[in-house]
DNA sequence: CGTAATGATACCACTTTCATACCACTGATT
DNA sequence: AATCAGTGGTATGAAAGTGGTATCATTACG
């Protein structure tokens, strides 16, 4: 049997002797699932916000709630005074490879991003020999400054080639958001980090001591067809940033 | 049946005898395994501080500090007036582990250990923690100085249930070696990587200025049926290691 | 005597949720 | 072209529950 979106809901009710979860994380998950599932084929609308809250006995508000995270996510599209849609092309959601923005919201923290830079320019040539292009190629540089709950916690500078993406104002919060809008979110990458002790420039970005110690990652991710889509140096603050992996394999 | 969180901690009451944990303690280790036997998925939330505190019978004060160790540890996550979660583990993937004796080798240089201890003793209360043990327990401890052609590289300390390795003897040259001789090869392992200052101690082992950048990497392996076999803890110097990992996506 | 663990209590800030109401837009009907 | 029912977008207020924090008292231990 198909499941249903009512039945989604309900059956993510059980919950032991833990505290449910909150009620519109558990519509999110029914959603999810839902469409997931074959449920809601692409283009398909969803039943109204007013709907869905008499069904399932919920406020609006809630609701909404829910079907927000969704369309933050890509997986909605909802248009004034028409509807909430599923999205035709749904950005599958990688498990494993995950920007930063993905990884807060993970941890429940609230992401936040000042850029300190955002244009375009020609390639250098480190960047030329980083993203295996031409030298002479255009360039997007992203230079942010990312929180966490307001508190500071990394500095990265990121290069895209502007074949990739030509807008850099497309670029809002998550590149990898921006990424697979366009499709071309990137399937495998490349890590390097290291311990470096900061300089003053970056120290007094992340509000701590000049020479204190910090994570230094530098990232190339790619494509399918083995192009590089983007290459980040991050400085993360050793104090507040951990870098969990999980291993496999004998 | 499965277990649940206040059937967990009054089991760990029992411990009786004379060595009785703190509570606080004890309701850490209870919330740990109830997370890690699967009765809390990852999202869900947990009884409020609140409704903890009063079925078991303790304080606020107190609850609030066991859940305060695992959020610190990343196993749970808390928003100021919604609740507390089990966390979405971040995890990075690597498929290849580069090694630390191959990747040497592939850099020309040549790998040496030196010991400077290798013994049995009893745990204590955070190496409890991390391998999952009974306090009284009895555990091997390794701590090594490893070089690179002759300079040093990285302090690491490992921690081994005697359960599993009852003679510090067995272990002569690697670790997993001794460990896949007995069928204990571990499957799975949770890495924890941060940047650190040096201690006075580490820095003199590894010839370098107390504060200076270092890579601090916990390792938890695990068997298949979940026991963990080896937590160790090493510091790479910042400036003559890096990391490289490989991420994978979809 | 001091320290640490624990308990009891109170208050604050925040989130979720509900109940309304009204606005602005869409699409089809008239 | 005008209308209208249904849609999402926004705003408000209120209640209940949550974690965050502080204070003070009690107990156990060295």
């Amino acid at each position: 049997m198909q499941p249903t979106l009512y039945g989604e809901y309900r059956k993510l009710d059980r919950g032991g002797e833990a505290r449910r979860s909150l009620a519109y994380l558990r519509l999110r998950r029914a959603i999810q699932n839902a469409i997931e599932f074959g449920a809601f084929p692409p283009g398909h609308a969803l039943p109204s916000e007013r709907d869905l809250a008499k069904k399932l006995a919920l406020s609006r508000v809630t609701v909404r709630k829910a079907i927000g995270g969704l369309v933050e996510d890509g997986l909605l599209t909802q248009r004034h005074g028409a509807g909430t849609f599923v999205a035709e092309r749904i950005v599958k959601s990688f498990s494993r490879l995950t920007g930063f923005t993905d990884d807060l919201r993970a941890r429940g923290l609230k992401p936040r991003v000042k850029f300190l830079e955002r244009g375009v320019g020609e390639v250098t040539p480190e960047e030329a020999m980083a993203l295996n292009l031409s030298p002479g190629a255009d360039v997007i540089r992203l230079r942010r400054l990312r929180f966490a709950d307001d508190k500071p916690l990394a500095v990265e500078a990121t290069v895209v080639p502007a074949a990739v993406i030509a807008d850099p104002n497309a670029i809002k919060l998550s590149l990898y958001d921006a990424l697979g809008q366009i499709g071309c979110r990137p399937t495998r990458a490349l890590q390097r980090l290291r311990a470096i002790a900061l300089g003053a420039d970056d120290a007094e970005l992340l509000e701590c001591d000049t020479g204190s110690p910090a994570l230094a990652i530098e990232r190339r991710a790619f494509l399918d067809d083995g192009r590089v889509v983007e290459f980040t140096t991050s400085l993360y603050r050793g104090d507040a940033y951990d870098f969990v992996a999980e291993l496999h394999g004998g």
